[in-house]
DNA sequence: GAGTTTGAAACT
DNA sequence: CAGTTTCAAACTC
């Protein structure tokens, strides 16, 4: 498979380096030694890189026979498993095996694919001893060992009983679950096969969906620095339910090449089954008891969002109609309701998941790496990486072969939800893309606006997505990809042909992850709900997570600007104009050859322009401060043309502003905040009430909503009738009548008839109230 | 809603 | 880097 060339590489921002940086050239796949010396102490040398824990790559070599395509790709930085990295191996085994045949506890990890070349060298490494077994159930158990047992990466994961999750499809659209459990420093059964059985490795389940066969054999990217996190790359065969997985060719740094027959979906666990672990995701983030593959320092936890396996019972397919150029390629998501599924070969389903999100979160669940791949190719795996403002979509191209295979399994899967697309004819050589596409703020969980440009991802329902890409090729430009934009199309790769970098805006992300996330959600059983928000928080421009979740994107009013300026907050913020009232907006695909040129005008005059302005501040210092400072003049930073004020933070020592009041002593400041916080307090007082209000009239409607009655309008519980009204009428005129005989004053015959009046509301109301009675006891 | 004010962005 | 202009949002009426 083709990679990224080495220069793009090295202008994809750091998080995506770090993630890709895994490479390992190593060790050339053919070089590989067997899973079996993988097995031996011999430790792999990781690299190891600053302060992110080691990460362990999970890459194994590509057996020279097999022709495989880049699959998965599993990216995590983590301290427990750059402990294992560094001080052990890890062999990958994938079996069909039942997980508790497996041996656990120890520190590798093992890939059941016997005479299947194993790992590269540099780091972890994959192993495929195993034997395979009933085909039915397509467990993938890697299994750290050691390589004496005592290997201090083993005793760090022990120690810390960290759990790792991991999930993701393979670029067939196989969903790969890595499941790392807490229960890591629990000893298991030893493993009878390999030279792990000496070891009492943790278990890791690997379950993955079938992967299809791949014809093509892809170049494996050797180039980049070597990551410090952990690639875990695999394919899996589950052909025929029967067959049985193949670990292959790993991808030092970014994509991972295999081949493996079409199978059901399969989901890889680590440690335990999805069922076992439903808090994994939504809990992930918070959770002590995981491990963190992260990008960032995040030693002790590992969150990797799991792709839940497509379970035949309730599948919810998702599909997503991408149109790259004039081809429109049709993706369909599948989640399972049925977590239990999940870990059984029976995942069966047929379908393909094409999407796989892999979120490595850090510490607190502020940072994520978020990885959807697309199974139709090229495969578009969304990274939303943490402090970013920026969700990353890495595009992989796919065989042909492939994409057609994915079509089918698409179809089969359910064929009611499939588009009617046509399959993207992509160049042999995969391309991997990997842009900001989407602000953190857009990727919340609220309902996507449409798009309005046709050139826009269209998204009919929620269950349907399109991606529409420029036909007419983009500009061989390459900004500097850390600060890049959505929008962008980027030069291809070497070798790649006409495939180049597309960035996604922001609604086509948010609806991806919209889908993406129900599918997770659905499927194994996780609180996807809750995860999927904690996902799409991350701070923006120093808005709390909820704050930038729950503030829509206000519609620019550009007239001049063309939206292809920092003027135009769309623009500035990474996003596609939708919805707003610019005039001549530019800040659309149908325009990307300008944004892109604009895109690139910015980040020359400054490199930092799409970056978040509001970030940390020195030590010492608030929490959040503008990045900048402000400037202002006249406004006392007291106002919302101060940007520091704007993002709710004082102003700090790097801000040149004049008069300012925007410190915390300023009285000016407390008593707007004062006043701010009263209004605030006042819209949520009318807002409960209203909704109280209306919550009451809703619930007095349904209680007294009467069932009309056969004989003309009488209603049960209606208090007041025509004939109700006309007798109590009766009644008062007949009191006035009397006083008028006995020639009683007026104000006599206005108490005697506001009497009656009120006797017949008493006996109205006692008669309704008796009616009622007799109604709830009848019916 | 029109006009004014404001400060960031863009330009020189 | 500083000064000026442009621009769109914030604000006022």
């Amino acid at each position: 498979m083709d990679v990224v060339s080495p220069e793009l590489n090295s202008s994809l921002p750091d998080e995506i380096m770090d993630t890709e940086a895994m490479a390992m050239e190593e060790d050339p796949p053919a070089e590989t030694p067997a899973p079996s010396s993988h097995s031996a102490a011999e430790p792999a040398q990781v690299p190891m890189e600053t302060e992110v824990p080691e990460i362990v790559s999970l890459c194994p070599a590509t057996a020279p026979t097999q022709k495989t395509e880049a699959l998965t790709t599993l990216t995590a930085t983590d301290s427990a498993l750059c402990g294992v990295s560094a001080g052990t191996q890890l062999v990958v085994t994938s079996s069909s095996s039942s997980g508790p045949k497996m041996a656990t506890g120890t520190a590798a990890v093992t890939a059941a694919q016997p005479g299947s070349p194993v790992v590269g060298q540099s780091v972890a490494k994959l192993s495929a001893p195993f034997a395979p077994t009933s085909p039915a159930n397509h467990q993938l158990i890697i299994n750290k060992v050691a390589a004496d047992g005592k290997s201090p990466a083993a005793a760090l994961l022990k120690q810390e009983g960290q759990k790792l999750l991991v999930t993701g499809l393979s670029k067939t659209g196989q969903p790969i679950v890595l499941a790392l459990p807490n229960t890591w420093s629990k000893p298991a059964t030893s493993q009878g096969a390999g030279a792990d059985a000496k070891t009492q490795p943790t278990q890791f389940k690997v379950v993955s969906a079938g992967t299809k066969p791949i014809t093509k054999k892809t170049p494996v990217s050797t180039a980049g620095p070597m990551i410090t996190k952990l690639i875990i790359t695999k394919a899996l065969n589950n052909k025929g339910l029967t067959s049985q997985a193949t670990v292959t060719p790993v991808v030092t740094g970014r994509v991972l090449a295999q081949s493996t027959p079409v199978t059901p979906p399969r989901t890889i666990t680590i440690g335990e089954t999805i069922s076992t672990t439903p808090q994994s995701l939504s809990s992930s983030a918070s959770s002590n008891s995981k491990v963190a593959i992260s990008p960032l320092k995040s030693p002790s936890k590992v969150t990797v969002a799991a792709q839940p396996p497509n379970s035949p019972q309730k599948p919810m397919a998702v599909p997503l109609n991408v149109a790259l150029g004039q081809q429109i390629l049709t993706v369909q998501q599948t989640a399972s309701t049925s977590p239990a599924k999940a870990g059984s070969s029976q995942s069966t389903a047929q379908t393909v998941k094409p999407v796989q999100t892999v979120a490595v979160g850090g510490v607190n669940t502020s940072q994520f790496k978020t990885i959807i791949p697309l199974a139709t190719p090229p495969n578009v795996q969304q990274i939303q990486v943490p402090g970013s403002r920026f969700h990353y979509v890495r595009l992989v191209t796919a065989t042909t072969g492939n994409t057609a295979q994915t079509a089918n399994a698409c179809t089969t899967t359910n064929p009611t939800t499939i588009q009617p697309a046509k399959p993207m004819v992509m160049n042999t050589a995969a391309v991997r893309m990997s842009v900001p596409i989407v602000p953190a703020q857009t990727v919340k969980q609220v309902v996507p606006k449409p798009m309005t440009s046709a050139a826009q991802v269209v998204s009919s329902s929620q269950t349907q997505q399109r991606l529409i890409m420029p036909a007419a090729p983009l500009p061989q430009i390459q900004p500097n990809l850390t600060n890049l934009p959505p929008g962008t199309v980027l030069a291809p790769a070497p070798g790649s042909g006409n495939m180049g970098y597309a960035v996604l805006p922001a609604q086509y992300v948010t609806q991806l992850q919209q889908s993406t996330f129900v599918t997770l959600a659905s499927s194994s059983g996780f609180s996807a709900p809750s995860s999927i928000q904690t996902q799409a928080r991350l701070p923006l421009n120093g808005l709390s997570p909820s704050e930038a979740t729950s503030r829509p994107r206000k519609p620019c009013n550009c007239t001049k600007s063309q939206c292809l300026k920092l003027y135009c907050d769309c623009f500035a913020n990474g996003e596609f104009c939708n919805n707003c009232n610019c005039v001549n907006c530019f800040n659309n695909l149908d325009h990307e050859s300008d944004r892109l040129k604009a895109i690139k005008a910015c980040l020359d005059r400054n490199p930092v322009a799409f970056k978040p302005k509001i970030g940390k501040g020195k030590e010492g210092e608030s929490e959040r401060r503008h990045s900048k400072g402000c400037n202002c003049k006249k406004s006392g930073c007291l106002k919302n043309y101060c940007e520091c004020y704007e993002a709710k933070i004082m102003c700090s020592s790097i801000c040149k502003c004049v008069g300012c009041k925007n410190f915390e002593e300023s009285p000016e400041r407390k008593t707007l905040m004062h006043l701010a916080d009263a209004a605030e307090v006042r819209v949520q007082q009318q807002t409960a009430a209203k909704t109280k209000l209306s919550s009451q009239i809703s619930d007095l409607l349904t209680r007294t909503t009467p069932a009309i009655s056969s004989g003309g309008g009488k209603l049960p519980y209606t208090f007041v009738t025509k004939e109700v009204a006309e007798a109590t009428c009766d009644c008062l005129l007949e009191q006035a009548r009397k006083a008028e005989r006995y020639n009683q004053p007026q104000a006599v015959a206005e108490r005697l008839i506001l009497e009656e009046f009120g006797h017949c509301l008493r006996r109205i109301i006692s008669s309704a109230a008796k009616a009622k009675t007799d109604c709830s006891i009848n019916c």
